[in-house]
DNA sequence: AGGCTCTTTGAATACGATTGCGAAAAATTG
DNA sequence: CAATTTTTCGCAATCGTATTCAAAGAGCCT
């Protein structure tokens, strides 16, 4: 066990700042603690020295007695999908703003889970936030959010955890929405992992809209995974079935998706949305329609969740996108003349 | 304050479980201890029962006594390149196996620095590691890192600060020669944040191969970030002075820079380097030519750094990395007749 | 058997804060 | 001004573990 660092001098202690000012150790944890009875001058006071000889509450201590942490627990299994950086950016700093801490938890998929979670037991995380999107199993899940509060964030499918995502219903019907209004009817579909609960939404979103709109799937794949060459593989497989627009069930889907059908020779005749909105979409060469996450949104509400006193009732929250219109699904001018305005 | 959440049923202490199986409370402590004075026998007892009732040890607890969290507060202000994702993916992993959790401080910069960085102190975090590039002043990075063990991870210049990086001098020396190599002679140079360290010692790199190998600098342009859109507008910067190679300062500055140079039409004919590789540079897309930063070594020398017993006195840790040869520097046929080799 | 060393164990204390309780001080009231 | 109520503050117990110290036990040798 590595020797406590030499050049560590130890921080002064509150008894050490009560001893010399002359007032109890109690007053000085007292005016660190908002809303605990002590008189202002006596606080302002206290606060004062502090600052002088760089006194600051030993937050370990503090757990110790009051048992909570401020710690979030952030479960996290591929960063590979370039969302989850921007997600992972916004959402640490969001906690950060009300005072919450966030352990990151990297789980590399394998037998071995709980072990690399048993530290969200022993460090006593006051919640534990779920991004990762598949890799825990049912009871993996009640052990490592045993006690604590406990979020699902982009991931379906648990009645009685609390669940943050983007609105994929609403997403899905309204990119098809869109496609129809640019005059496309045989859209194909490129799925990722259809064993996901948020991939099986979006794919019946789009399914059921299709069918309400009177077309018919001209195609699917499913590739079980969300990667760039996923997508480019997923739009080989539809390329031959002549569909005049794919639905990547992901952006990072239809950037290779995209990029397949532009090798393809195909790029101006399909057009492609995807979902998510993640920043390659919006750079020149792919120019991707999609639906944006709002990711803004979920963190605010994720905070929400994990900060008010009682969560209420009410499980899942999906909280409403929107439409990113980009070249991909640019109208091309020999099928402008088939355009047939939207019914309601 | 929030109430304790009433469904957590308070852990099993160390006193209880020891009460239980009539051992004292230090035999508890010891069998979970490593190398601690506790007969084999005693501590298989103890460690079975411990498994049987759910007990485990209060990690806030030890660290009470001990003075040591485990934890390492690892800094990042900035995740829009898409080369921290991965670092931080690896890293995160590479910390967990050797048992230290990651705690986040996503900063965003302004005023209220330290504010952000309280808990870095206040948490007593075992040792800090810097990813955000320039965010930190030195005042500020003293504050943070004082009293424990503090690692820059690829942002140079603190001489008294362990610093982990790629080797830029030799990554940026052999991608010059390698478009030397593939027959280019007018080079430009599209450069990020020059007042990073690390943008410098790449620059100079360049410039001092050129110079040996007898080239000119063909243009030169700082955007002073590194994104998409800077590179994008560095390449249409250079596009004018007939550049046959554009050396960026990343990756993400080089993607940028290709689809630019392919709005202009004229990416048949100026070869692009980066420097990381990021996932995209690989897509066929934009398929660019780079030096790959060795995050595995990175991360190995990082741990490693942070776990030894005695961090020995260097402090520069350049890795070497790897040149990525792709289609961004494929030599054009008209150009190969002039190709030379390269006098080492 | 006795003296010795080496290992194992428990009792007691420390770590640095929070907080219930009661006393003192201050504020309010009649 | 006395009688109350309310605030403020210090004492001391507590949180759950690590670790020192001393005592007890186990071998070992002569």
């Amino acid at each position: 066990m590595r020797k406590q660092n030499p050049k560590a001098s130890k921080p002064v202690t509150s008894r050490q700042l009560a001893a010399l000012i002359g007032v109890s150790q109690s007053a000085v944890s007292r005016a660190f603690t908002p809303g605990s009875s002590i008189a202002a001058p006596l606080r302002d006071r206290i606060l004062q020295s502090a600052r002088e000889i760089g006194y600051q509450p030993n937050a370990i201590a503090s757990m110790l007695t009051t048992r909570r942490t401020n710690i979030v627990g952030l479960v996290v299994s591929d960063m590979s999908n370039p969302f989850y950086p921007a997600l992972l950016e916004q959402l640490t700093q969001g906690l950060q703003r009300v005072g919450l801490q966030t352990l990151m938890f990297n789980i590399t998929p394998g037998a071995n889970i709980e072990e690399q979670l048993v530290a969200i037991r022993t460090y006593n995380v006051d919640a534990v936030v779920i991004i990762s999107a598949t890799v825990l199993n049912d009871r993996t899940l009640a052990w490592a959010t045993e006690g604590r509060r406990a979020l699902l964030l982009n991931r379906l499918g648990h009645d009685d955890i609390m669940t943050v995502c983007c609105d994929n219903t609403a997403g899905a019907r309204c990119l098809v929405d869109h496609l129809y209004e640019t005059g496309r009817r045989r859209i194909g579909y490129v799925a990722g992992l259809t064993k996901s609960a948020i991939g099986m939404t979006r794919y019946s979103a789009f399914t059921s809209r299709l069918a309400e709109l009177g077309m018919r799937l001209t195609g699917t794949t499913s590739q079980e995974i969300y990667s760039y060459d996923a997508g480019w593989a997923g739009a080989l497989e539809l390329i031959p079935q002549k569909p005049d627009a794919i639905f990547f069930a992901s952006d990072i889907l239809a950037l290779g998706g995209l990029d397949a059908m532009k090798q393809a020779g195909v790029a101006r005749e399909i057009a492609a949305v995807g979902f998510d909105d993640i920043p390659m979409s919006g750079w020149p060469g792919y120019s991707l329609t999609t639906y944006r996450q709002p990711i803004e949104k979920i963190v605010d509400k994720t905070v929400e969740l994990l900060t008010v006193a009682e969560p209420g009732p009410t499980r899942l929250h999906a909280l409403p996108g929107e439409l990113v219109v980009r070249a991909s699904t640019a109208i091309e001018p020999r099928s402008a003349a088939a355009l047939l305005p939207l019914a309601p």
